[in-house]
RNA sequence: GAUUCCGUAGCUCAGCCGGUAGAGCAAUACACUUUUAAUGUAUGGGUCCUGGGUUCGAAUCCCAGCGGGAUCACCA
């Protein structure tokens, strides 16, 4: 293992402290009793008449984090302990951590064998220096861990200036843990989005909704049109795909006698990987009994604005450029409208010819494999799609490219589906959910023909899930969320890298 | 997948009309004994992504590969 000058240092220091009889790693719990910054918000003193100050709370405290910022001096030091919620300053006095005439513990191991990144515990009372700044007066140090790497330095000055800023994408995404540690605001991002997962299941749940799941490894992987993974069992020596939805499974749910299900699933798409795709994300699906679409329209739209509300107190929200608002009611538009209000041209009455000529008129590309409702789609694409910068709800899709959808109640060759575009981008996918089996079948069987068309995205037929569908499956409406969307959309981040942990990355070949 | 840009010290970057590497922060030592990005002086630290090629000589030019970003296409 190639070592670098500093790690070699530090590897040093750590036999040094264990010569010295000190655990770099003790096992013992560390009793924290308080956050940085529950004593950032709330030390209190008084000036008394005397002008001394008198300290009214935090008179025995006990906080743990990574040392931060070290300005050590001889007899006294400042140094900035970071723990999960932010920094504070910690003063240390050699002869309050060292009563005895012994002073190794602060001569040597607090000024010269303790490094950036150590995790340490401390003891002390708060005060307020000179400078007015809250700390921690330490009266005992407990080394927690040593760090063997050191970590970047990122410094900021009082007027948010940040100076050797840890920016290396590649590297941020690689070792998050170090990206999380030293640059400020990306902790906030992964907050928000864990926030927004929160409200959206308490919303859910104080309607009535039942939290299920659902499998990931399928036999089929139903509900969507895209590439799957595929894997093996060894002990079945069978094929199982990671799945690429859950649709199929909280329907057959509603069948089972659930009314109200959700969950938020993890799925897999063996596809592309850019800004706003990565092969697995999240997206939460529910499914309501006895609703159909427009119900599910004025529910997502209320869903929406109280995620805004409750993250930014606010309707108004932040994306880019743009000021987006969450404020209910959403527009509502169909999709043919949509086009035709972008490109003057009314395809509503057109066949698969007269589309491939508007497509050819438009400079759009197209396939032979393409039916009537592919090539709406990509017309909608192409010429639309980008515009709906507020939250729109397309509208009454053609039937062609929704299998699993009811058709229209009064509009003839159409779906009664919605997405909700934002920002250019769609974010959810819903429908009056298709509930005749014999429809259902003809449906899986079009899908069949697609793919004999040389669609290699086109569905597999589900026959458990029609033989449930023939048991009797109630009228519901269904949506889909993408929740990573969501989260860029909520924490202002344009590439879907920034909103997951531990982005997919290709190996770095050691 | 296509196009394009990038890869130099732990981090951020300079060096790139070829002459075998520099800065700031970080580190080490000493001095100073202190506050608040940054005290001073000195020192150490590099498979310049990897492998080929051109050349007397390559971080620099050429080719291939690996990794990453951006844009485009497909998809959520």
């Amino acid at each position: 293992m190639h070592l670098s000058e500093q790690e070699i240092i530090r590897r040093e220091k750590l036999q040094q402290i264990i010569d010295l009889g000190i655990d770099p790693y003790p096992a013992p719990l560390f009793p924290v009793s308080h956050t940085s910054i529950e004593i950032l918000e709330g030390y209190q003193e008084e000036i008394l008449e005397d002008g001394t100050k008198n300290r009214l709370n935090f008179q025995e405290v006990a906080l743990a984090g990574r040392l931060m910022v070290a300005r050590p001096g001889g007899k006294a030091s400042f140094a900035n302990i970071q723990d999960a919620h932010g920094r504070i300053q910690i003063y240390v006095r050699r002869d309050d951590i060292c009563p005895d005439d012994d002073k190794t513990l602060y001569d040597i191991l607090f000024c010269k064998l303790l490094d950036i990144g150590d995790y340490i515990g401390v003891k002390g009372y708060v005060f307020k220096t000179k400078t007015g700044e809250v700390s921690i007066h330490v009266k005992e140090l407990t080394l927690l861990s040593k760090a063997l790497k050191p970590l970047p330095v990122v410094k900021t000055d009082h007027d948010g200036n940040v100076y050797d800023a840890f920016t290396d994408i590649e590297l941020r995404y690689r070792q998050r843990y170090v990206d999380l540690t030293v640059n400020r605001g990306i902790k906030d991002i992964f907050i928000k989005r864990a926030k927004m997962i929160q409200v959206i299941r308490d919303y859910l749940l104080d309607h009535g909704a039942l939290e299920v799941d659902t499998p990931v490894l399928q036999n089929i992987p139903g509900g969507a049109a895209a590439r799957p993974f595929i894997t093996h069992h060894n002990a079945l020596d069978i094929p199982l795909y990671l799945r690429i939805a859950n649709e199929l499974y909280l329907k057959r749910l509603i069948v089972g006698g659930f009314d109200f299900v959700f969950e938020f699933s993890r799925n897999f798409r063996n596809e592309g990987m850019d800004r706003t795709h990565n092969p697995e994300f999240t997206v939460l699906e529910f499914y309501v009994a006895y609703k159909d679409y427009f119900w599910m329209m004025d529910f997502t739209e209320k869903l929406l604005e109280k995620i805004a509300l409750t993250l930014y107190g606010t309707t108004d929200v932040q994306v880019g450029e743009q000021i987006i608002s969450f404020k209910a009611p959403f527009r509502r538009i169909s999709i043919l409208e949509a086009i035709q209000e972008k490109t003057g041209i009314d395809i509503s009455e057109m066949d698969e010819q007269g589309l491939m000529d508007v497509c050819k008129q438009l400079h759009i590309e197209t396939q032979p494999s393409m039916g009537k409702g592919k090539l709406i789609d990509e017309i909608f694409g192409a010429t639309a799609e980008k515009s709906f910068i507020q939250p729109t709800f397309i509208t009454d899709y053609p039937v062609e490219m929704s299998p699993l959808t009811k058709k229209h109640r009064s509009k003839a060759g159409l779906v009664e589906r919605f997405e909700l575009m934002i920002n250019g981008k769609e974010v959810a996918n819903a429908y009056s959910e298709l509930n005749d089996p014999i429809d259902q079948r003809a449906r899986f069987e079009e899908q069949v023909q697609l793919m004999e068309r040389g669609d290699d995205e086109a569905m597999f037929i589900d026959h458990d899930f029609l033989r449930a569908m023939e048991y009797g499956m109630p009228p519901m409406s269904g949506i889909g969320f993408g929740i990573d969307r969501l989260a860029m959309l909520f924490t202002n981040q344009s590439s879907i890298q920034e909103v997951l942990f531990f982005p997919q990355m290709r190996g770095e070949g050691q």
